[in-house]
DNA sequence: CGATGACCTGAGAGCGCTCTCTTGACAACG
DNA sequence: CGTTGTCAAGAGAGCGCTCTCAGGTCATCG
């Protein structure tokens, strides 16, 4: 009695919703029943269809195909969701407050590169930005709540609280950049200090001899890393590093500038830096030219990033250019994975960066 | 019968649940049923606690309260979801290839004002970046599925084929920027015809007689509306204006480059340069600068857009700023009055800008 | 003092989907 | 010829929530 009362009730609603919209707020009417009641199967074989399920014989499968492709029919998320427990989206989560992340290109390409590999699965992305504390915990909130298989943090600061809530919580997590406290989850970097070391070896190959250093600040790891790298290639080729030819910036133009000022009134005679950011070497560059010294043959600079900065001073700087797309497909492809498989083996990844010469560091006898 | 069985079977999951995670991909057990069993309350009840029903006495809802905080209750979105048929989130479609999206910081400061002011209403944001035909057609498909209340669209291009699908599926739509063809949407834009006047106006008060223009693409609404507010400028100082002095770029360094070139070539007499991006002015200076012109002394230059490029180059150049944070901020407020409210009046909301004045255009007789 | 509201609260149906369990058909086997 | 196995397809029970209706409790009024 209640199944026949039951199923009536959807038969005339299904048809109902054939001839078009029926209440408000209704986008696309159809169901699973409808397709079911149109290709004269129940909803369990629909689901099997939409679903890909092998064990469906072929005749029913093209029926069934036939069905979903006239009533337009598009899959309910929330519906599935609410039974399969997976949201296919997944968090993304920048926390940077301003600095990086507008100056420079890095943040929409990196979100580029994941955005195209969730496209690919379709799987979405949900842009998380907290402006204060309150919003980091709200945040934390939503993400610990279920409503996403899978969080990308970015630009990860030292006492961020969202790594241990996270991973508290089983959620699986992906980095974008070495962490500084060590969390456990994976991360995907680009190799800074490899990218730093071959700058400056570039700048000792081509005959400069006192090799100054703006670093990052110290207390992130793009900072750290450059400087580590940049120690790497002088104490190789020197066998000493010179704390004089060191002064330390926050990526900003004017912090390179100060810098400069600085390792001048120390080291009247080096012949090159390598700067830890473009704008740092714009500001550097800046306050050399104004000094009286030759770019690049008094004094050779190199930036790192490659980004717009790079080709808009004059002249125009040898810089470190970052697979940064890359490094945003391979988050989303390590995310993907964790929350796919089942093994919650933490994983590291590093991509190789690449050295883009320009006049800034053109050799001192070369035209 | 039936009822108590069942309820005996929630009571014993519920306390399980209160032990811990059950099964895998049980984020959080506490659902609506648990809290009202810890209350002695129906589902109804914590269900209008939860929502802010007014018609709950101040006793129940206390208890509800203290369930809900020992529990750790969150709602599940999706069950939600599937019977309110509002997903709580907007989908941000970002067309934009590569151009400007990377060259300066609009896109980052858009996402932040869009992404502020959903935060505060808990709304999501899910970005969506196409890359391909493909892409773009799946991306249609997703956002007229119902999986969102609302959708912003970027950086629209004429051809853009998202605007008319959206609206014909009756999903709220906003756009940031004016669109070059007219579409049925509300759109959020700055002033950019009177922005660019305010620069001209700027160049001709400090004495400049020979007021070029370095104009963006003239298939896109923020460089033909640049080109008229320069024009407007122009024709009210000097009655005419004059095709000599205009020369178009593509908002990159390299066109504002070739652009100056061809301008001084037309007209060498000229003394001031107003171009439609920061990029373009940067160009321009270069070419000015090799050419022996001082600048400001000999050629002012304006730029437009106040990123950071401005205070790279020397002289730093004046620029006119865009409140583009508000602008998102305005775009999300729009679409949440069009989800919620039930008149579907387009709105164009258009936002001042401010000139930034600095070095490159300063008076020729000043320091 | 019974009737009338006003106001809370509970019962229950259902949103659209997945997934287990069962059924039914048919082939192969002893 | 009965038994067993295989495979496709259906029945039905929920997933967690909202929302309409119905009921129950009081204070208020004629």
């Amino acid at each position: 009695m209640v199944n026949i009362k039951r199923e009536s009730a959807l038969t005339s609603e299904g048809g109902v919703r054939l001839n078009g919209a029926s209440g408000r707020n209704r986008r696309n009417g159809s169901t699973l029943e409808g397709v079911a009641l149109l290709a004269g199967v129940s909803r369990a074989t629909v689901s099997r269809v939409v679903n890909g399920s092998p064990k469906v014989s072929p005749e029913v499968r093209r029926d069934v195909e036939a069905a979903i492709e006239r009533l337009g029919y598009v899959p309910n998320r929330a519906a599935r969701s609410l039974v399969t427990r997976r949201s296919g989206s997944f968090g993304l989560v920048i926390t940077e407050p301003t600095g990086r992340l507008f100056s420079d290109p890095f943040f929409p390409r990196v979100l580029r590169g994941i955005s195209a590999e969730l496209t690919a699965r379709d799987l979405q992305l949900i842009l998380l930005m907290p402006n204060s504390k309150a919003d980091v915990s709200r945040t934390g909130d939503y993400l610990s709540a279920g409503h996403v298989d899978g969080v990308v943090l970015v630009s990860l600061h030292g006492e961020d609280p969202l790594p241990a809530r996270l991973s508290a919580a089983g959620i699986p997590l992906v980095l974008v950049g070495r962490p500084l406290r060590d969390v456990s989850a994976s991360y995907v970097d680009v190799d800074n200090r490899q990218g730093a070391r071959s700058a400056v070896e570039h700048l000792i190959a081509t005959g400069r001899n006192a090799v100054a250093t703006i670093s990052g600040p110290l207390d992130m790891p793009a900072g750290i890393d450059r400087l580590a790298g940049y120690r790497d290639a002088i104490g190789e080729a020197f066998r000493v590093t010179d704390a004089t030819l060191e002064a330390t910036g926050d990526f900003t133009q004017e912090s390179g500038a100060k810098a400069m000022t600085r390792l001048l009134a120390k080291r009247p005679d080096l012949d090159a830096v390598f700067a830890a950011s473009d704008l740092m070497a714009a500001g550097a560059l800046s306050v050399l030219t104004a000094a009286g010294r030759q770019v690049p043959q008094d004094v050779a600079i190199v930036g790192y990033d490659d980004s717009p900065v790079a080709k808009s001073t004059h002249p125009q700087l040898t810089s470190v250019r970052q697979p940064i797309e890359e490094m945003g497909r391979e988050v989303a492809r390590l995310l993907v994975e964790a929350v796919e498989g089942t093994d919650r083996v933490q994983r590291r990844v590093i991509l190789a960066t690449e050295l883009v010469k320009r006049a800034s560091s053109a050799g001192r006898h070369s035209p």
